[in-house]
DNA sequence: GCATCTGAGTTGGAGATACAAACTCAGCCG
DNA sequence: CGGCTGAGTTTGTATCTCCAACTCAGATGC
């Protein structure tokens, strides 16, 4: 059966592009990962407009990728900070992958513009694919897709 | 200084997402990897509308991801069908985060749709990351951002 | 006690995109 | 010749994005 005979919106990469595909929700999941926790600095720092901040928020909130928490800050009243949940902190596998790729094919003029270290030997954080016999995936490498009980074939609902 | 002086679009995150940032992108991309190269067969499976498909197309040759290839079917007239470059292919790492992401976040009822098995051993491939001294880097890890020489600060042209 | 500032949104209107459906166009098929 | 098919293009409506202005609540200044 060809893969093609398979819903389209039931894959694992369609479910999380429906969270992550547009332009804003992963550079607001990058800033979150650099440690911009509040509104205005996201706003400002992002050059997004305001509204859809709110929108974009709302959604990683509904979706379990960041935690609205109340703080206050000593001596001023109670605000709200933005901070990934666990859930969002496994994008960072997402994140890396981005940024290797931009690194390696979008690299601007003066080189790529930032080094994600180890924190304990600093050395450069990079993704791998590997397969569960620890073989290391290449490009080139030939890959089969299989479905699972999971999959749903095209026009049926789940 | 604080990652927020640096201008946000020259990250190499926002570089890719300026290309997959977009609800269909990722999912043409994904369409290509599994060897759908023609134009009706992404629009039918995608369910995405025409103009939509011929515009993601066109950015995606624009940007060098895809090659628009003429070739005829013995019998048939010549026609287009779309291919990934070399530059595509290396997006194989984020799709494999991305479903990554989504078979532990977003599995669907009976769990995840589809598995990618490497050819020759059959496992399953995924995604790590690891630092250049080969420590595996789990979630929880601390990571450091370090600015490079193409780091920009905000404000200011490139 | 009142005016002001600031952070965090909400609202409103102009412009850009997305969508679905209809239309075009070229070549093959009977 | 008339119809079919693949690959778009056009068109009109619905939705989303953007920007600017407005709101609101608590801190701050006087």
């Amino acid at each position: 059966m060809p893969l093609t005979d398979y819903d389209s919106a039931t894959c694992s990469i369609a479910r999380t592009a429906r969270i992550l595909g547009d332009r804003w929700s992963v550079l607001v999941v990058r800033d979150l990962f650099n440690g911009v926790r509040r509104f205005d600095a996201l706003q400002q720092h992002l050059g997004v407009a305001r509204d859809v901040l709110t929108k974009r928020l709302a959604l990683l909130v509904d979706e379990g990728i960041v935690e609205r928490r109340p703080y206050r800050p000593a001596g001023e009243r109670a605000r709200h900070e933005y901070v990934l949940t666990a859930a969002g902190r496994d994008l960072r596998t997402v994140m890396v992958a981005l940024m290797d790729w931009g690194d390696a094919h979008r690299p601007g003029e003066d080189g790529p513009p930032m080094s994600l270290r180890h924190r304990e030997c600093g050395a450069e954080i990079h993704t791998h694919l590997t397969c569960a016999a620890g073989h290391d995936i290449a490009p080139a490498t030939r890959a089969e897709l299989v479905p699972l009980a999971g999959a749903r074939l095209a026009g049926t609902q789940a």
